[in-house]
Parts: structure tokens; C-alpha cells; sequence
RNA sequence: GGGGCGGUAGCUCAGCCGGUCAGAGCAUCGGACUCAUAAUCCGUGGGUCGUGGGUUCAAGUCCCACCCGCCCUACCA
């Protein structure tokens, strides 16, 4: 499975939003692996945006500075909140981006015409509207812009795409947005402008073949890095071969991923993505998060303060499959207090402790089974449904809690009690194995408690945090 | 303006094709237990299932209208 999450342009620091994206990526990811399914989980930064320019321009410093302190700061996310992405592509750096843009570029040139353009654009979004303001709340006015651009005929399309996401070969999730795509393409697709002026952009960007005074609209230029990603074999292998490609991306984009960009695909003659999953937005404490007016929240900061899994856990936890959710700290604190100290780790802490109380350290064999978790598991993430997964293996820090109370090992004798805490041990033993794909630093720490024939006396999982 | 989604216990939410669907978790209260991180387990209370109609033997569950929130789309005089 070729996973990818959406590229964010770099004119800020990461906020939480991005984090929801890596985290369902990677849980994604370490899912499929775990299941033995080869697996190429990408993420990267767009550089190339005229956003990108015009932050540096307000902070006064070279836009090369700006984009590698935050493409920096986005790449680093993968240490603390654990992430596994194979690879990570900045698009005004990565070796064959350029040339890669250039080379579908032409190979779509058969659908490309000139032609004046006029409109209002949003450079928050890059993107032309018919009036304003901007629907992503971008504060500052729309331009209005006129000049000669390059067109794709994004209306030779339309049926092909309609019929596609019909019968499924596109596959867009959840439904609802599946038939939001629908009824935009179905309404008439009208060609779109796939350039822009050279000197608008400030020199930022990639150039058009063979005309320099305009540069490869950024949307344009971002989609491709879905395969320019890809080097030499790698393209053969995850575009071409690979039976499964999903994007994953936030609801404000995926009309170009839905739309403009399997039609630049079909244009050129090349393989089409698979799947589409759109989630929605996070809100922290009821305000919409925007990276200029202080709603964000760092998730570096989070995890300084609470620990990757609890970030983690809440992302995964929390956050409904359709709908925005709230963020605040008092939830994120609630979740962790009561799952991840409360439950999981109060669970192996009790576990650990009679083992090495009752049977000197000896872990029995297993009794039980816990049949069921792993399917539910895997049948929730096929629908993208991360919460609902995240229910799944929780399942089983509930059952063997009540599995405690039920047998009672402390009123056993040696035979009952190794039969129970053989039951129990194995039990967080596949906890630590379906755990990993959310929260891997949780799942060794559960694994290092448990592993073994012979347990040493245990320390605390989590420390609460509310007290 | 057109279209879509949501409005279910104090809070966050499950409830697919109509008939144990009035539920779970948290919070509250009561009880149990002592292996464990004042943790765990069991139970109680609490809701006119947005509003008003309609269809049906039977409707959160279908239909219509309206109110509120969000989303997509378009902006006719």
C-alpha cells in the first residue's frame, strides 16, 4: 500500500491539524506492515508556494531561510510523535521534483491552450474564487489578477472521472464527500488555469517549459509530488505496481485531489490513484485553528508535556471519522489519565505485580484467547474509521480488567492462579502487538513489561497526569 | 439560491435496511474488592431521541415543513 499524506506549504510551523494527518498516516502504515503488506508511507512540505514568499517577505528574511527553518520543523515532527514515513519529499529540493513537474508537464501539453484569465485569488489558499472572501478564512483580501495563462481542459474529463468514482475504481471515503466530488463534477467541469506569472510569484516556483515568464500553478507543481517522489524504481513499484494507493488529506483540498488531479493523470497517460480518505478539521477550545492568529497549538510542545502516546491516543481516540473535533488539554489530559493510566497501564502494572508475587516471577502459559480484536481492528481501518479501531484494542484492556475481578488470583491456589495470570499476561501481550500501529512507544513499553518467562517487579506505564 | 451532513442523558458520542433502540463512555451517587498508579469491578439516577405535521398495527429509525450548526456549490433580477 502507497500511502501519502497531503504536502502542507511552510509559511508557518506545524500545528496540531498536521499532526492528525501524519498520525492516522502512520497508524495506517504500521497497520499494513504489521500485517506483512509492503508498505511506502510518503509525507513532505510544499515549498513552492507564494504563500511560502510572502511570510518570508513579512518576517524580512530570504524565502530559502524561512522554507528550510519550517520544512525543518516539519520533518522533525517524526521523532516525537513517532512517526514511520518512508520517505519525505520537499518539492523545492528533492532531486527529481523538478524534472518530474516538467515531464508531465509535457506530457499533458496536448490538453493545454493560452488564455487571458482574470479573477479574485486567494494566495492563502492558491486558488481563483468568483467572489470573496476567502471560504478557509484567509484575512487578507483577494487580488484581483489578470494575465495571460496557461489552461488544462479539465472539461475533456468530466465523464471519465464521473464514471471512475461511480464504480468505484476512484474510491473516496467517506461517502459523503464521494458524493460532494460527484455532484461538482457531474454540475460541469470548466478548464482551469495551471499557471501563473513569473513575476506575480516573485520568481518562486518552477518555471513553465519553454515559456519562463510563467511558473507551474503550485497545485500543480504539489499533486506531482505524489509520484515525483518516487526515483527510479520506486515509481515502477508504488505508481505502477502497487494494487493500492491512498491519499489521505484534509476536507478543504479534495477537489484537487479528486478532481484536477486524476484528470492531469489521465491527460498524460499515467496510472490513477485508488483511494481518497478526507477528514475534517480539529478546532482547539472551539476556535478554528489558523496559523496566523494564534489557534494553533504545537504538537511538539504537547508531547513535551505529555508524552507522544497521549498525543497519540488522543488523535486517534478522540477524533471522529466525519465531523470537526475540539481540542482542548483538559480532554487530552482526561484520555490519558483514564486510558493510559487508569486502564492500560494500571492493567500490566497489577498484572506484572502477581506474577511476580504469586507465581516468583514465572510467566505460564497462555489459557485464553482474545479472538476478534485483531479483525475489528483491521475491518475499522479499512473504512478509515481510526477511532473506532482504537475502540477495538481497548477492547481487550477492558476485558482483562474484568477478567482480573472475575478470577480473582489472590483467592487461588498456585494451579488457578498460573492458569489466570497466564490468561492475563498473554493478553497484554497482544495488547503490545495491536497497540503498536497507534501508540508504538506504548506498545514496547507494554511488550518490555511483559516479555519474558521470568517478569521483573514492575514501575508505573503513566504517571497520572491530573493527580 | 441549490445540494449534502449533523442536531440522542450534564459532557463526548453508538444506534445499518422501521418493531427489547431508548444505549455506551466520562461525570454524579451507592456498593464490592485489595493484585494494582486513591486504581479496578458492579449497580443507581438522569433524556418529550432539534420543532411541528404525516405515513404505519408500530418511527431517533421513512416522508414533508421549519429552526440551529457545519460542509459543498452557485451567485438569477
Amino acid at each position: 500500500m502507497y500511502i501519502t499524506t497531503t504536502i502542507p506549504y511552510v509559511n508557518a510551523r506545524p500545528h496540531l491539524g498536521h499532526a492528525l494527518e501524519l498520525v492516522q498516516a502512520d497508524a495506517l502504515a504500521r497497520h499494513h506492515r504489521r500485517r506483512g503488506e509492503p508498505v511506502r508511507f510518503q509525507t513532505g512540505t510544499d515549498d513552492n508556494s507564494l504563500k511560502n514568499v510572502l511570510a518570508a517577505e513579512a518576517e524580512g528574511v530570504p524565502v530559502r531561510e524561512l522554507v528550510d527553518r519550517n520544512a525543518a520543523a516539519f520533518e522533525g515532527l517524526r521523532g516525537p510523535l513517532d512517526l514511520s514515513f518512508d520517505s519525505f519529499i520537499r518539492t523545492s529540493s528533492h532531486p527529481g521534483h523538478r524534472a518530474g513537474v516538467e515531464r508531465i508537464w509535457r506530457a499533458v501539453e496536448h490538453d493545454l491552450y493560452q488564455r487571458h484569465y482574470e479573477g479574485l485569488y486567494c494566495v492563502g489558499c492558491e486558488q481563483f474564487y468568483a467572489a470573496g472572501p476567502c471560504p478557509e478564512g484567509h484575512q487578507e483580501p483577494l487580488q484581483r489578477v489578470s494575465e495571460e495563462n496557461w489552461f488544462f481542459r479539465l472539461s475533456r474529463y468530466q465523464d471519465v472521472l464521473s464514471e471512475l468514482i461511480r464504480d468505484g475504481g476512484l474510491r473516496i471515503e467517506p461517502a459523503a464527500r464521494r458524493n460532494e466530488v460527484l455532484a461538482f463534477v457531474e454540475a460541469g467541469l470548466a478548464d482551469i488555469s495551471v499557471s501563473r506569472s513569473a513575476a506575480r510569484a516573485r520568481g518562486w516556483g518552477i518555471p513553465v517549459p519553454g515559456d519562463p515568464a510563467q511558473v507551474v500553478y503550485v497545485w500543480w507543481d504539489a499533486l506531482a509530488n505524489y509520484i515525483t517522489a518516487l526515483d527510479g524504481g520506486d515509481y515502477e513499484r508504488w505508481w505502477v505496481a502497487e494494487p493500492r494507493k491512498v491519499h489521505l488529506m484534509g476536507k478543504g483540498v479534495i477537489r484537487f485531489h479528486a478532481v484536477y488531479w486524476p484528470a492531469m493523470l489521465l491527460s498524460a497517460g499515467l496510472p490513477l490513484p485508488t483511494e481518497i480518505f478526507v477528514h475534517d478539521y480539529l478546532t482547539v477550545a472551539g476556535q478554528k485553528i489558523s496559523k496566523s492568529s494564534g489557534g494553533a497549538v504545537d504538537p511538539v510542545a504537547l508531547v513535551d508535556s505529555y508524552g507522544v502516546d497521549a498525543v497519540r491516543w488522543w488523535l486517534l481516540r478522540e477524533v471522529p471519522r466525519v465531523g470537526d473535533a475540539d481540542f482542548t488539554e483538559e480532554r487530552l489530559i482526561a484520555r490519558a489519565d483514564e486510558d493510559l493510566a487508569n486502564g492500560l497501564g494500571n492493567l500490566v502494572n497489577r498484572v506484572v505485580t502477581m506474577v511476580c508475587r504469586f507465581l516468583d516471577g514465572h510467566v505460564p502459559g497462555p489459557a485464553e484467547d482474545l479472538a476478534g480484536v485483531p479483525g475489528a481492528v483491521h475491518d475499522a481501518l479499512e473504512e478509515y474509521d481510526f477511532r473506532r479501531a482504537a475502540a477495538a484494542v481497548w477492547t481487550i484492556v477492558e476485558e482483562a480488567n474484568r477478567y482480573v475481578e472475575r478470577t480473582r488470583p489472590w483467592q487461588q491456589d498456585r494451579a488457578g492462579q498460573e492458569a489466570s495470570l497466564g490468561t492475563l499476561v498473554h493478553a497484554c501481550r497482544t495488547l503490545a502487538v495491536q497497540l503498536e500501529p497507534f501508540l508504538p512507544t506504548a506498545a514496547a513499553r507494554v511488550d518490555a513489561a511483559v516479555r519474558g518467562t521470568r517478569l521483573a517487579r514492575p514501575k508505573p506505564l503513566y504517571p497520572r497526569v491530573a493527580g
